[in-house]
DNA sequence: AAGACGAAAGTGGTTGA
DNA sequence: TCAACAACTTTCGTCTT
């Protein structure tokens, strides 16, 4: 891309098309302030306002520290944030008292206003549970985008009458967990639970009841989602993130996986990957991260190596 | 001294009768 | 409901770097 072109682009481009190959997707590259055609590369437009961040992060837990934006509430507001409220004062528009009449009408109109809001059962269920998730989710500093799916989710069970005979706080924390994986965000249920005064168990049992009974499709937790969260809290280098990206690729191609702690498949691939790319952790410190034993690592390394006949040669 | 290794015993969850 | 089972953990002694 010359300079050249770049300019006539900037200068001529008043219309939501590329020039050079007509497509009409950009990207808009904040760190370099340009605005980019995704099908063709094409800089559009530099110098433009950055909308990203103004804070740098490079871990989980500064990311989690920092983030403190949002986009405006929906679904997890009781009442999505629509309802209106009948006034209190007996005034009318222009500040008048009303008549008798008229006031009489009012005060029974906003009586069975307020009646069939707050008195409907769901209606108060459902307040007390947005809330409930609201705290949850920015305690476990999950991201406005999937706590509407969680909001969604604990709408339906709701309706569909699995709260009943439950605890509301069991459904909430199933509904955000389950949002996290349908998400692709890596939180184990242990993590959720632990926010909650609901124990485990029940919890459990609502997300398996909630799985069966709401349509929607719940990925499994793959190691690869896990990779990004343990390699940023390690600080290993881009390639060894890739490396280890391939070989769990790898093996769960060869179905060595299912049925193991994805925690400890990624654990062991980022350790291969860091003695193949020299940028080795120890055992222990990807152990700590990754939330399992040291002997876990060990036994799915071993594993990894055997199936994946990846050769090690320890001459660093 | 730190890290890696592996054996042995124990734990919580799943499965199938 | 219960036993069998696989996966994982804890603990600990030994070997290697």
């Amino acid at each position: 891309m010359t300079d050249m072109v770049r300019i006539r682009k900037r200068d001529e481009n008043k219309g939501n098309a590329c020039l050079n190959c007509g497509g009409t997707l950009f990207t808009e590259d904040y760190v370099r302030g340009e605005n980019i055609c995704t099908s063709c590369g094409l800089v559009l437009s530099e110098h433009t306002a950055d909308s990203g961040p103004e804070w740098r992060a490079f871990t989980t837990e500064e990311r989690n520290a920092r983030a403190r934006v949002g986009a405006p509430m929906t679904l997890t507001i009781a009442d999505r944030g629509l309802s209106t409220t009948i006034g209190w004062q007996n005034k009318d528009a222009n500040g008048r008292a009303l008549t008798s009449t008229t006031r009489a009408a009012i005060y029974r109109m906003r009586k069975w206003h307020i009646r069939s809001k707050l008195h409907s059962s769901q209606h108060r269920n459902l307040s007390i549970a947005m809330s409930e998730m609201e705290r949850i989710s920015s305690q476990l500093g999950i991201p406005r985008d999937v706590r509407e799916t969680a909001a969604l989710m604990y709408r339906k069970a709701l309706s569909k009458r699995l709260v009943r005979g439950r605890s509301i706080e069991s459904v909430v924390a199933s509904s955000v967990y389950l949002a996290c994986r349908i998400h692709r965000i890596p939180r184990r249920l242990d993590e959720v639970v632990a926010e909650t005064n609901a124990n485990r168990k029940q919890v459990g049992y609502a997300v398996r009841l909630i799985v069966s009974r709401i349509n929607i499709d719940v990925p499994l937790a793959s190691a690869k989602d896990l990779i990004p969260r343990l390699s940023s809290d390690l600080l290993l280098e881009g390639r060894t993130v890739k490396k280890a990206t391939e070989i769990i690729k790898n093996a769960e191609e060869r179905f060595v996986t299912i049925g193991k702690d994805p925690g400890g498949i990624a654990g062991a691939a980022l350790y291969i990957a860091g003695i193949l790319e020299e940028d080795r952790r120890t055992q222990r410190e990807i152990a700590n991260v990754s939330r399992v034993t040291e002997v876990t690592i060990r036994n799915r390394y071993k594993e990894l190596i055997r199936v994946l006949r990846i050769s090690i040669n320890n001459n660093s």
